[in-house]
DNA sequence: GTCTATAATTTGATAGAC
DNA sequence: GTCTATCAAATTATAGAC
């Protein structure tokens, strides 16, 4: 109780760090206007975080960590492939509506420093998950119930058309010509549309 | 032929120039360090392009001109509907694998500064591109040649299959434990796989 | 056209009072 | 814990000699 003020601060710093992070990135935010959106003095994010790389990987822990366990919650599951598809697209995309702009702030910054995934992605995802998934997959062509096709496509596939789309916003509504909210109308009929595509294209006949 | 090296220079600037900005974006590029990959002095860069703005211009406006083309190019032959995904997904990923850079540096610098899109874009994509396309795909759907989807949900599923492997690399690789080498062959087996893949989905039977 | 030297600004980080 | 003032380094940009 007595010191409620240090908690708060170090919440509202990391709060607005993930605002001005995600949206410019490591190299284009600047500690001044993460100080300034978290309404407080540029001294506190150095006395809170010590450096900016250190206030930039608390960010990016905590974005991976918003996305990794929902993956992981669906894989895990028990139902039949087709199900799991549609979980994931509906999820992901719902997810993702609501931060807009995780999956292009993780991608970019792990092409500038491809090593960090070692640090925070092995942790989450040890090597059952992917594996898990594989030998569904596997099984369920083996028995007929789907066309052939390697698991790794048929992941890269799906999570290919589930987050592109928001990475590429100002491109696509551009070429699409689609005003802001035309833009996420189509990104919520992806929800439904992204699995159906998919279970069209690996179900036999 | 008088002024031989000043032309000269111009091109190992700009050519230095696309290496930086391309893999560290218009915030993380240093103008020192182009200068040292052009393997000349630093006042050179504005003494040509006057200021770094200037010449980040020039290096995305070039991205945009080397992509483009191969978009309208395909999309305007008169092939069939099939044939015209088979030739867009292969061109375009041969394309990537040998600009890798280009995906992530274009749509990241979109994302910074979407009004970019303006001044580049629209001079390339006329609107009788995608309208084009758009009207083959219903004249499809309603002779019944293919399922029933909306034209714009078929481009968003192409192109994200064939570029966001390229950009999400580091993410997918340690995903699907794949090294460098077997990663490109992955990417490789797409040329052909997503084409079959998106037809399968869309034909009828 | 090309180079050296330097200006002008920005920015991450720290010292020290309260 | 929080603020003001300031440092030190980095970085874009320019001036001026050759």
């Amino acid at each position: 109780m007595i010191k409620k003020k240090e908690n708060n601060t170090e919440k509202q710093i990391l709060e607005a760090a993930k605002n001005i992070f995600q949206q410019k990135g490591m190299d284009g935010a600047r500690m001044q206007e993460i100080a300034d959106t978290a309404g407080i003095n540029k001294s506190m994010l150095h006395y809170y975080y010590r450096s900016k790389q250190k206030l930039f990987d608390a960010v990016f822990k905590s974005a991976i960590n918003l996305m990794a366990p929902k993956i992981i919650k669906i894989v895990e599951t028990d139902e039949h492939l087709f199900d799991k598809i549609r979980s994931f697209t509906n999820k992901y995309i719902s997810f993702m509506n609501k931060h807009s702009f995780i999956p292009t702030f993780i991608i970019q910054e792990l092409n500038r420093n491809p090593d960090m995934i070692k640090e925070v992605f092995i942790s989450k995802f040890d090597d059952s998950i992917s594996e898990k998934l594989k030998k569904q997959i596997e099984e369920l062509v083996e028995k007929g119930g789907i066309k052939p096709i390697k698991p790794e496509h048929l992941l890269i596939n799906i999570v290919s058309m589930s987050i592109f789309p928001f990475m590429a916003k100002p491109l696509l509504s551009a070429v699409l010509q689609k005003n802001e909210k035309q833009y996420k109308q189509l990104i919520n009929e992806r929800k439904m549309h992204v699995a159906e595509f998919v279970i069209d294209a690996i179900k036999i006949k």
